[in-house]
DNA sequence: CCCATATAGATGCAACTGCATCTATATGGA
DNA sequence: TCCATATAGATGCAGTTGCATCTATATGGG
């Protein structure tokens, strides 16, 4: 039975966790778009590119980011037409490209990042009542992706 | 100093809430789509506007649901087109109006609440260890919202 | 080697969103 | 009363997303 019903909890729990990321997420993309930046996907496109070393494959990106195929495709469009990516022929895979960040890639997530991280603590670390609730929610919210 | 700059717990909290939210949503609207539903918002505005009864302003879902003025006011043409709503004029500010539910309306939401539900607790629900997860990522999330 | 099938990514089109602006009514002060 | 300003909601247009489909290369079985 309570594989089909969810408990009150479970329901508020989902309830709030819609709205809290819609209110928080908004918040930050104002921030961001106020000081004169391009959205927060170009910012975790641009991040991941970074992390790994060497480029990614847009499949690659597309998992890691949760973002639909065909939108991380024009997603790259608008990135490699603004100047912060590159693309590259895969070696082996005739089908494939890779996409790396370029020196104005870096640039802007240098940039950007002032801005980004006061967002972040003013709209989630501000909020919380010690890093300890910061942990405990990052915990909570991790099992929500298995 | 950590009034601009978030704790690494922060920092994961919020990149946690995005892909935990992105990732959820997804799952949860795919399971509506696929039972041949409409998008969750338009559960939303009618869950409201069923509460509240006597109908709402379009402002009033705008505040409740955090979405913009202009998106309520073309969900709300989508949903009349339709035949879930029906707008009446406000009898007291003539620039105004009152949404209320239509049966159509009140229909749709009981035909969505079993899938719905289903897909709160596949994805919510079960990927938390008990009540008091549950109740605990609600009440960390609600700090974020003030 | 050839073909059937699978996978990577792109694209046409419709729906939706953001942004600025517009219309209509309300409200408060001279 | 009249006007300036404020508020409720709608709308034109551009940018973005979803959906289906398309092209090109890969891969595995005969």
């Amino acid at each position: 039975m309570s594989g089909e019903t969810p408990s009150k909890e479970t329901v508020l729990a989902w309830a709030r966790l819609m709205r809290a990321g819609r209110h928080v997420l908004g918040a930050v993309e104002r921030d961001l778009k106020q000081a004169g930046f391009p959205p927060l996907a170009w910012y975790d496109v641009l991040l991941e590119l970074r992390r790994a070393k060497g480029g990614l494959r847009p499949g690659a990106l597309e998992a890691e980011l949760l973002i639909a195929q065909h939108n991380i495709s024009r997603l790259l469009m608008r990135l490699e037409e603004a100047g912060f990516i590159e693309r590259r022929r895969h070696p082996e895979d005739g089908r494939g490209q890779i996409i790396v960040i370029s020196e104005a890639g870096r640039a802007l997530l240098k940039d950007m990042w002032p801005v980004y991280r006061k967002a972040i603590e003013a709209h989630v670390g501000a909020k919380l009542k010690s890093g300890k609730e910061a942990g405990e929610l990052a915990r909570l919210l991790s099992a929500l992706l298995e």
